[in-house]
DNA sequence: TTGACTGCAAAAGGTTTGCAGTCCT
DNA sequence: AGGACTGCAAACCTTTTGCAGTCAA
């Protein structure tokens, strides 16, 4: 791949930087504020549209208004904590035979899918009085 | 639950007709106008925000940029066909276990999911010509 | 010079809200 | 009368687009 603009660059390396694995333009927005740059939204936009045709940045089909974006290449399915708004990636290989299921006893050709389980995370449950879970921290 | 507005009581006899499972606002609005009806947007986002708050509807998250929901008490996923842009409701029990699998060994309560599988549904397969065959993507 | 990348400003596309009038009990 | 429901207009939010300036090969 040819040269690439400066956000672009920083947003690809923070989302490989496994910090946080799913983002919304203005998360990143922020974190590249924290990295010293002062991009402008567009910009942001921009770059993520760029990195997204190039393939290397997917968007995820989370909806709380806004777009997600995430590194390209580890599928996986996602938690969204809806205490905390934290979105958690997951591996199932379990939905490999739902898709199998529904291709077999359907006429739909399934080429993607997306999986998002909500609830509470761990770190919520501790925080909160009354829901005791499993394991602490 | 109190007197229900037109809109409100249109909306709910839209939902439960069973000619579409998953709404828009402006899938609404449209149907509504069919109806003879000629409502604000405002009003038909406010209708369904009551018929939410009363637990009769729920909110879809598709992301699509815009809001979508269906009647309640029938859990289901959903299909979308990238052709049409049509969703289709299926029934997907096998969710159940992988829910269960991720309760058993993460520290995260799930309390709800939502599997959205893309692909092309099959009048589009039919309607296209190269599609069936070879698997399309 | 040329093409790519940026910032700024403004358009879009939907969702929400403020307000005042209307309908129904 | 009094509360609930509506329509209209305007506010909001985030994503997109138009444009012109800037940077590097």
């Amino acid at each position: 791949m040819g040269r690439r603009g400066v956000i672009a660059e920083q947003v690809l390396d923070l989302m490989r930087a496994g910090g946080r694995h799913c983002w919304s333009l203005d998360d990143l927005k922020d974190a590249l504020v924290r990295r010293g740059l002062e991009p402008d939204p567009s910009s942001v936009f921009r770059a993520v549209v760029r990195l997204e045709d190039a393939g290397q940045v997917v968007r995820v089909p989370i909806d709380d208004r806004r777009g997600h974006y995430e590194v390209a290449g580890e599928h996986h399915e996602h938690l969204i904590c809806e205490a905390c708004g934290g979105i958690e990636p997951i591996d199932c290989s379990v939905v490999a035979s739902l898709v199998e299921k529904v291709r077999a006893t359907s006429g739909f050709a399934v080429t993607g899918h997306q999986v998002v389980l909500s609830g509470t995370c761990e770190r919520c449950l501790d925080a909160s009085p009354r829901a005791s879970a499993a394991g602490a921290r």
